[in-house]
DNA sequence: GTAATGATTGAAAGAACATTCAGTAGATGT
DNA sequence: ACATCTACTGAATGTTCTTTCAATCATTAC
């Protein structure tokens, strides 16, 4: 919340600060009024800045909605991908971080996943959109799946399968985000962490409880 | 598939009938092109019938959305509460029940998720929509719930949270669904009954296995 | 201080769409 | 056979929205 943001801004701006200012504009659109209700006019209302000026920093509306996507999308990643890459965590340590970092109120807030879910529900229509994260989706998966590897390993869990905890994984990512979404007032992220380490403590009992991963505590030092 | 489907069909037919075609015509199309992509041109076009139609047997494109919605909710929840009424199944049989008719081919296939799916991203705008499912989504958490209760019960699983397992199955059944859709060649309805199956086992191992619930050759025989 | 460059504006054009409606065709009743 | 009613058609209407662009303003380079 800078001044330039309250008050106002000036004419002129670098186009870095100007597509950054108009994808804030347009979560916020989405979120509020869906794909559907996403107009230039809306959008730019918003942003406090001229109708014209969209197609100047992105060509099309299209290209600012796959923009919108993106940003989320390396957002996401970038905060996952952290605590994944941390020399000081365990597998099993690393898989909780990855829970966490999904629920973190800075990722999983109504306002975000309303546009997750806006582009889902677009999916076929428009292939470019899911071109966009597809990579990093199973990217994610991937990971889990290399992790829970590592802690069959580890712990001798010899009949679980790791390609069914990494898939499960990713449903209960998404679904609880949709159900976040949906009814906030029955699903929450804190509910949502404590049933997937549920889930996780039932195939990994060694590692995980029903609270959390074992010996969590140093997760809050970094 | 029958003649008047495929071959020229008569001018006139019944309001009923006209009107699923209508609804049939609306899922396909949104199956394709989105919602957004869905026009009245488009859905009139599928079904071989005039523009003008659709206001006739329904007064706006809005109410048309909403009627295939609440057709799709209606099938859902009919197949469900079927097999969670039979009087000649155990709690853990219904649960899985539950399961099946979710990742069905009936239910679980990408035309008629795509549709589930692209109501929930229009979700904020059109406060309707919601409604028309809210009830039938809280329903059938309940009724997890009751039947998980039950569970616990019966097999002394006393650390097992039933409200959790209820929210849990509700984030897998839609988590699956979303990746089926959007990644078919690698989340598929058969990987997503045992991902969930290994869920309930890790939860009450007495009743599930990896495999399936206990006892589960009866539910081929209703 | 002036020229050149880059960013911004908003009116206008053009395309796509939902909805209306006057008219038509078929079915049903008499 | 005629009348009445219901289902249906598609051209026309009016609205909404993306995209374009000529003009304007601010910044930077010289």
């Amino acid at each position: 919340m800078t001044k330039n943001e309250i008050l106002k801004q000036k004419r002129t701006a670098s186009p870095e600060e100007r597509k950054r200012q108009l994808i804030e504009a347009t979560i916020t659109s989405i979120s509020r009024s869906g794909i559907t209700g996403t107009t230039l006019t809306e959008v730019t209302g918003l942003a406090g800045l001229s109708l014209g000026l969209v197609n100047f920093h992105f060509k099309t509306k299209d290209a600012l909605l796959v923009a919108t996507l993106v940003h989320l999308a390396a957002e996401l990643r970038d905060r996952w991908l952290e605590s994944a890459r941390r020399a000081d965590l365990e597998p099993h340590q690393k898989l909780a971080t990855i829970v966490e970092v999904h629920f973190d109120s800075g990722i999983s807030n109504r306002r975000k996943l309303a546009v997750w879910f806006a582009f889902f529900g677009e999916t076929k229509q428009r292939k470019s959109y899911r071109e966009s994260t597809a990579a990093l989706d199973m990217e994610r998966l991937e990971t889990s799946i290399e992790l829970s590897r590592a802690l069959i390993t580890q712990g001798g869990y010899d009949h679980v399968n790791p390609d069914g905890i990494g898939e499960a994984l990713e449903a209960l990512f998404d679904g609880f985000w949709l159900n976040i979404l949906m009814y906030p007032a029955r699903f929450s992220n804190e509910a949502a962490k404590a049933q997937i380490y549920a889930y996780l403590a039932g195939q990994f009992p060694r590692h995980f409880t029903a609270a959390g991963p074992q010996s969590f505590g140093m997760l809050d030092a970094p």
